[in-house]
DNA sequence: AGCGTTCATCGTCTATCGGCGATAGACGAT
DNA sequence: ATCGTCTATCGCCGATAGACGATGAACGCT
């Protein structure tokens, strides 16, 4: 990933990538698949499906979207694909939104 | 919808309330009102209008977007209607999203 | 070879989003 | 009383999201 650091010096993130991070984030069932998929250190798709109560077909997509988004590292074993939280990632979209609110809070 | 199972174990905001929180942040323009909120301390929906080359019904509606998320406060003075960040909501939505962040990078 | 499992992709359907113009209500000013 | 301004809402639309089932490819195992 790029550009994590150069936020806090002058400019911000600009808002059509913060918001795309964001995107990946704003829906319950990939919050609940990150969830998952930290607490047992890697998964494939099926476990998540199992866990989920959602078609597998949709489960996949979801991870697509994650994958997409790079918040979630994907190794492409044929069967038994391998997903896995992006923790840098993950920090940086959280550390954006940081800076966005501190940015609102303290007027500019 | 039904996704009740696993929560419990961690404790944390439902992941279907942050959702419901990142969703109204994940859309570059509503992050360009927030910026532009905060700077100027109140804002009338015409100066967002000015500021940010949409339509003023497009404005107005993520305003209410905003406003119905709970992340901006609203006072409907019928004409000069004013706008004004909810600074601690906005902080309740980073500090969701730092906890989830956080209890991916532990693994739990 | 054949079977069961896993997974990604495709096509489809529906609901929602995001945009706009038009409109109506409520002022302030003339 | 009328005009201009500012808002909020309505209706409409194209595009996208989110869900599903079906399908086919790639294995592991017997």
């Amino acid at each position: 990933m790029n550009a994590p650091l150069i936020e806090k010096t002058c400019g911000f993130a600009d808002s059509q990538s913060v918001a795309a991070k964001l995107a990946a984030l704003s829906h319950p069932a990939r919050i609940e698949i990150l969830r998952h998929l930290s607490a047992s250190r890697s998964c494939c798709c099926r476990e998540v499906v199992d866990h989920l109560d959602l078609a597998q077909s949709t489960v996949s997509q979801h991870l697509k979207i994650l994958v997409d988004a790079g918040l979630v590292r994907y190794e492409p074993d044929r069967q038994r694909s391998r997903y896995e939280v992006d923790s840098d990632a993950l920090a940086d979209v959280s550390a954006s939104l940081a800076a966005l609110v501190n940015s609102c809070c303290t007027g500019r």
